[in-house]
This record gives C-alpha cells, sequence and structure tokens, in this order.
DNA sequence: AGGCTGCTGAAACAGTTGTTTCATCTAGCT
DNA sequence: AGCTAGATGAAACAACTGTTTCAGCAGCCT
C-alpha cells in the first residue's frame, strides 16, 4: 500500500480545484516541508481565502478534517528518504535506515541547541585558555580523547584527564581562571561527577560542558553548557552526533584561536597539510 | 546583538524552575527543532503537566503568551534554509548547517556501502568469533576504544591493541581462523599499517577493515570490508559516520550473537538496563 | 430575461486552546 | 501539631479555530 501524500493529492486533482481551492494549494505546495507548522486559519489567512474555502478543500483532497492534515503533515515531516510504509519495518535494511534516521535527527537537535553563539563562545574559551583539560570517563572517554588529539593540531597545553594512577585533582590543582576545562558527561556518568563539576567552578575555571539531556541538572555548574542527543533505535547510545561536535570544536578552537596567535599559519598549515597528506609509503 | 533564544532561557533558570516545569521544560529541550509544530495542550500533553503549568512555564521564561513562543519557535526553525539575511549571515550559521549537511551525506554514503549485507556479515562473524582484537590507532584508536567497550556489552574475549609497552605482534601470536581482528584504518594511518593486514591475512585470522576510501587499497587483504567516509568542510576530518557504524556494528554483534549464546538474555538485558539505569546519587 | 449551477466569504456555531482562578496538597519550618 | 509558601491541576472562562450554513454573485444555457 503506498501511501499518497498531500502533495500528490494535489497534483491529482489541481485541475478540478476551483480558483481559490488552487491558490490554497498553491501555498501549500510551497511549504510542503513546513506544512506541520501552520493551521487551517493561518493557512488561509496566508495564502489570502477564507477559512471555509480551506476547509472545503481538504474535503475535497480526501481529508476527514484539518486535524487529518495536520497529523497528515507530521507524517510528512519527518522526511529525509521517503521510506516506504512501516510494514516492510522488519527487515535490515530500513532497520538500518531507522538508525540513520535516527542520526540525523541527532544532529538536527544538537545543532539547534548550539547554534545560537554557545559553539562560538566556547570555541574561543578554548583556544584563548591557558591550558585546556579535557576530562571524559566511561562512554566519555573516546570523545575526550579525540578531542584532545585535535585540539592540539592549533594549540599546546591540552591535558587529557585523568591519567591512570592520578587523580583528577592533581590537574585541577594548577588551574585557574585563565585556564578551561572541557568535561564530557554523557549518560552513565561516574560517581563522583557533581563534585567534580562542583570542584571546578569552585575553583573559578570556566567549564565547558559537553552531555546529552540527562546532565541538565549540573548544567548550571558550567559556564557553557553544549546538549547534544545520543538517542538510538538500538540498545547503545550512538555518539555520532557528538562526535560532530567535537570536530565543530576543534574547528572553531583553531579559528578563534588563529585571531589572537602568531601561530596562525603554522597552525593552519599543519592541519591542512594532516588533511593532505599523501600516505606514507609502507 | 545576540538572539537568547528559548533554549538559552531554560538553561539559564533550569534550576528555579519547579518540577513539573522541569519536565515541560524537558520536552521543549527534547524538541527544539520541531517546536513549531506543538500547541501548548500539546506540548502539556505530551509532557504529562497540565496545560496551566505550560502556561506559567511559558511567563516564567519571559514571555508574554503562547502566541510569543510560537512566533519565537518558527524563527527558530529557519536554520537549514538559506536564511537570506544579507550580510547578517557573516557564516557563522550557514557554516555550521553546511557541516551538518556534510554530516549527514557521510551517513548515508557509509549506509548505501554497508547495507548489502557486509554489515551483517561482520556481525556474525565478531559475535561468533572465540576472540576478538580490535585495533585503531592515532585518528582511529577513540573508534577502537568505543567498540571495544561496547563489543564488551555482549561479549567477552575482546581486547583492545595496541597496548602501551607491547607489540601487536604479541596480541596477534595468540589468534587464528577461528577468532577475527576489526581494524580501524582511517586516514593518517601508522606506518606498517599494510604489514600489519597483511601479518593478519597471513595467519588466517578473518579481518574487518574499516575505514575511509583511502584505504581501499588495503581492502583485498580483508575479509570483510567496510567503507566509511570522513568528509568534512572544516580542516578535520569528522568521524561522526564512523562513530555510527560502531554502534551499528556494536548491535548488530549483539544481536546476531544472542541467537547462539546462551548469554542471550543476560546481554540483552543488562544493555537495556544501561539504557534506563537512573543516575547514581552522588 | 429567467433559471440554473457552482464558487465564495460572512456569519453562526460547535469545538478547542490557553489563561486565570481557586482549592488542595506538599515540604519546610517552628 | 500548626503555619506558611510554593506547587499543582481542575475548572471556569475568554479567545481562537474550523465547519457548516446561507446569501450573494458570476457564468452559462435556453
Amino acid at each position: 500500500m503506498t501511501v499518497v501524500n498531500i502533495g500528490q493529492r494535489i497534483d491529482g486533482q489541481y485541475g478540478e480545484l476551483s480558483p481559490q481551492e488552487q491558490r490554497a494549494a498553491d501555498f501549500i505546495l510551497d511549504h510542503l516541508s513546513d506544512l506541520a507548522v501552520y493551521n487551517a486559519s493561518e493557512l488561509a489567512r496566508l495564502s489570502g481565502v477564507s477559512k471555509a474555502t480551506v476547509s472545503r478543500l481538504f474535503r475535497r483532497l480526501g481529508f476527514q478534517d484539518s486535524a487529518e492534515v495536520r497529523e497528515h503533515a507530521r507524517a510528512l515531516r519527518s522526511y529525509g528518504s521517503p521510506v516506504g510504509g512501516p510494514g516492510a519495518s522488519a527487515g535490515t535494511p530500513s532497520r538500518l535506515a531507522a538508525h540513520v534516521e535516527a542520526e540525523q535527527e541527532n544532529l538536527r537537535r544538537m545543532l539547534v541547541g548550539v547554534e545560537d553563539g554557545r559553539l562560538d563562545e566556547a570555541s574561543r574559551l578554548i583556544a584563548s585558555a591557558r591550558h585546556v583539560l579535557v576530562i571524559g570517563m566511561r562512554n566519555s572517554y573516546p570523545l575526550a580523547l579525540h578531542l584532545r588529539e585535535q585540539l592540539m593540531q592549533s594549540r599546546d597545553r591540552v591535558t587529557l584527564g585523568p591519567v591512570p594512577g592520578q587523580s583528577i585533582g592533581e590537574d585541577l590543582a594548577e588551574l585557574g581562571p585563565r585556564d578551561a576545562v572541557v568535561l564530557f558527561g554523557f549518560r552513565r556518568r561516574a560517581a563522583g561527577f557533581a563534585q567534580l563539576a562542583q570542584a571546578i567552578q569552585r575553583r573559578g575555571v570556566p567549564l565547558v560542558l559537553i552531555a546529552d539531556s540527562s546532565a541538565r541538572r549540573h548544567s548550571d555548574k558550567a559556564t557553557h553548557w553544549l546538549e547534544c542527543p545520543i538517542d538510538s533505535v538500538s540498545a547503545f547510545d550512538s555518539y555520532a552526533a557528538a562526535m560532530s561536535l567535537v570536530n565543530l570544536l576543534a574547528t572553531g578552537a583553531m579559528g578563534a584561536h588563529v585571531r589572537e596567535s602568531r601561530t596562525r599559519i603554522a597552525a593552519i598549515t599543519s592541519a591542512y597539510e594532516d588533511l593532505d597528506e599523501l600516505e606514507v609509503p609502507w
């Protein structure tokens, strides 16, 4: 069974629609991807017809009422691929597609939560801090590790904690207001996380906290709070969006850094060289 | 002038919000990118609070009424489209959008390169191997680390190499045709990569090779070749899609594994428990 | 011209949404 | 225990939304 979406329905009977109905239909077609955002009254107002006409149009298109259209529009909204009906979901391919769709949604959400300048501020902080300490435990550790490596491309004095056999306290003891800590705090945080965040705050060290929504309660201890979803259709959380955020942060820090450092050229060049570097012959 | 969006407003006073208000705020944060789609009643229903609470929350956040929130949500929604602000775009917002778009493209390509059964085969191999050795150096190391942690959720005998102070040769010496190696080989491979791959092949150990296109020349040494793009608009490669692939592989290995192991229930249960686990009190 | 048909928006109306009020409840305090 | 302050949802209500009715109107045929 193929789902016939509203755009197709309009195309199918555009000719039989009355002039005013066509006007409304035009507007709908022009805002298909946004449709869920408008209600029927607005549709009427924005397309310059009466509410009555919109109401009639929906009927004509085979919908029971405007609520049905709304519902339909929301189903459309999660587009990304005009994936087949839900029936096919049993098999492998759509399981993978669902996975990818979830990732894309995570990316979108990550972006929205970060694009209002937070990312830039955090980048600047990291770029200009005297010393940067990156902390991540358990599932957050690979992210911390990766961020540290990337930051090292454009600045020095970036350390990773905790180093085995040394407490974080020791790392922290050397930091002050002119330094910065990047703390990853994704779900399944180790015990002591709150104390750690608090200790950082008390020492007056600017803190960039990167975590999923479960860490909101700690966000007040951070000077910069970057929320990143890790939702997944599988039993494991997915850190793809987080990985993407790490890239953004490292990139941003490099960009911000170069403005105020004489190492600018060297930094950029070396990073780009890395990119283009030919494989070493073995 | 920075626009203070609703997400920031919530973060700014999350602590002062009442429990129910936090509940509603959580829902809003989780649907920031979608916010324009919901009206206040739905927000109330979906987040499990009364309409009154939602109404009060909006006030608390500095909005006149829900109409203002709606308007605000629509303004937010504008990302992704060429927002068009003439000079205003100053790079930042669309730079981020471009980044996310590149990530999504990587995800799609990763999926296409993997959904023809390769992933399933690799998963089954990993699930049924006697011993699994996961190897990743440099930029691939965080991925290897993460994969190892995830695989440990559903099976034992998963080791990570190389361990500092020990050569990979030693790890490898104990492996044979009934074991498996997962080798990450993303761009900027260390010298010796080719020899390593060859050594694995010669020992007859099944090899899952995960890397970007630059490693194609090594793909013939692998029994399972999973290509994953890491293209990025920035100076750094992005491992988001790779991270996503790791999730798929770990999930698949768990799924394949349970079919032939009595630890099935335990494995699934523990993984799901992790998911739902309440935060430990600190 | 007259009669017919279908399109249309104004208006009436029923249903829904969002705000405010109010009684109840809870936690903290004495 | 009694008291207080804040939190909360039910309910009342005002505002808005969407459907239906209805009268006007334009086009068309005879």
